[in-house]
DNA sequence: TATGAATGAGTGTTCATTCAT
DNA sequence: GATGAATGAACACTCATTCAT
């Protein structure tokens, strides 16, 4: 009865089911950044919908699809915005504070977003799928920091670290700087994104 | 009503009680690390610790006090393990790779520990009155590590960076620690802990 | 969240809700009269409604606020039944004797509704929210009821009495009445109206 | 394994244990008048005696009881207080006055424990055994003041009336009292006193 | 598609009562 | 006699999920 859930590919949905699920994204990630996880109950997120609760059930099977929904919008959201950013640098290094600048601006444009799926990724330990999934997700984006790394040493940008460390540190610091702008709101953001960007060029560079 | 909790000091509980207690922050712990802050019920720790579930209220008024004690002694632990590491540095940058490095060990040898605070911070974002004591005792840590590389800076040790952004950096990457450990646990400790201090050193020091 | 709960007035709430929320106030009616306040769990209350526990929160918020409902919808039937009593009356002293006179027959109309309400306001002693209101309820007949006395007293009616005395002992034997019912099932309601109505018109009188 | 509660006479108890159920008694009272019915749990009831919530079930062997032997106290202590003051009473509408007026100061130098009875009169509308007991208890009360009326009806000091009905009222008229002097602490008592005893003089006299 | 009433399993918490000490 | 740690049953309340409409 309901439409076949993460199916194949996405080209199955119909129109109003794309647009029901992706104002029930929305609603999610507003619900989360205002009252938090926790609290963030369907008949919650439903009324900043503007719709039943019953209807969220309808698009996404478990609670668990929403949430994973969310964190792929977002983390599809996250990798567009940076993309068009990173497009033209030409070194290693130039590609690390690209993506470092970049995501700290996206922190400050988008703050429910960065809430909800941090929020979701630490509720989310024991839910199973999500947790697997974001794992996976991490994991992947953890990888091609390392990569990124390894090639920048292999050709002589980078001094000789250990590439898994780093791309871990790199990636906390980056997702400590929601929490931060949000206890500190009148933080100048360009200004932190580029002391973020300094202390990761000095950690890496030769020599 | 129960044993008249957190009254003067901790000298006043019988000791009994205050075996029960530990044993229950024990339990705790262990629960949330193995299924997770959110499936942690009452229910659960009590079938860890071998009792019956209304004894954990018995001695605990409230959840959030139960989690909070748990914090406590898990950063007292810490507290305890870093300051003896830290002793013998001259340097603020000794003291910066006795911090991290500390930090790092102590993670290896209390993983579940590390968990178990990481959830409950990051659970208690909207839990009123723990919110409240996570942020207070966050940022004390936050506040001690700036002032730590103020001075440093003063003394001409450091270069002249945001002492602000650092302490959040270097805070994230060390929690970042626990996960990373526990994804891979054949990781070689003392190697990691090595590299991350490098890596702040590399990005703190003068020219 | 539930149906958005007493908001301008009544029109709001479907008519599903409207009768769902009837039958849960009468059972619980129906409850407290049986087993007493103390026992009249939402467990009990639900198995005579024939429904679940869960939806008796889902129509009301809390406990309180049934309550609170119980109470208001049995002031307003006993209102409803005196007023249309009392209209003829021309004279102060043939007012007190319909209030008396309709009070006593409402109550051996409506035997279960006296006791529920009686019961919720002696219990509701302590439960902050529902005193305040039970207390208005109360202290607002009062008030009213002195007002009656005291104007009485100034066109010669009545003769000079502590109008607050008077009404508190009104009040107070009116109460009692339901009880004495219940506890002697075969009295004359009758009579019995007519004998307390007497009471207090000789203890009101002029000369 | 604990002294034989409630048997036939109170001979039997030990002094010390006369003495602890007497201090449990009056701990009770002060407790139910401070925090009501409802939340006079054992734990706090022990408190304030400073003892320990075993103690009272060693002495009390239901909750029942030990609410019964409250309102035993209350009541012996009450008659006493009255008859010391009814003694003198030539006529029926002296004693009747000498009740009235006694029962009111009585109020007035003992809030607590007319607090007490009244609360756990009400909510042992449901505690089989008490409820049987409270009911006899009052059963006796209204049958001596319906006797009292009676006899003063056949001597001609009293009008015709139904007595039972009169007992009723006046009873009620003056349980009613505590409440009202609760409610306004700067009334004057014995004005309040004489007005209640005018006020069924009035009702009862004849002619 | 969409509703929202309804359920049932689960939560933390309370408390009279028991019992080893 | 007395303690107070411990239990177990009960409580109000929450919520994802179901389903008749």
């Amino acid at each position: 009865m309901q439409p076949e859930n993460e199916s194949s590919g996405q080209g199955r949905r119909s129109f109003i089911e794309q647009a029901r699920r992706g104002q029930i994204v929305a609603a999610t990630i507003e619900t989360i950044a205002e009252i938090g996880y926790a609290k963030a109950s369907f008949v919650q997120i439903a009324r900043r919908a503007g719709i039943s609760p019953g209807l969220i059930t309808y698009h996404f099977a478990k609670r668990e699809e929403l949430m994973k929904q969310v964190m792929l919008t977002v983390h599809d959201s996250m990798e567009q915005a940076l993309s068009s950013r990173a497009e033209g640098s030409e070194s290693y290094r130039g590609a690390l504070r690209g993506l470092i600048e970049g995501f700290v601006h996206y922190c400050a444009e988008h703050p429910a977003e960065l809430v909800a799926i941090s929020q979701i990724a630490a509720a989310a330990r024991d839910a199973e799928a999500a947790r697997a999934w974001s794992e996976e997700q991490n994991a992947s984006t953890l990888t091609e920091l390392e990569d990124m790394f390894r090639e920048g040493q292999e050709l002589g940008e980078f001094r000789d670290f250990a590439p898994r460390v780093m791309a871990v540190s790199v990636i906390a610091a980056m997702e400590a700087t929601p929490a931060e702008l949000w206890a500190r709101p009148d933080t100048d953001v360009t200004q932190y994104a580029k002391e973020l960007a300094d202390l990761f060029e000095l950690a890496v560079r030769r020599a």
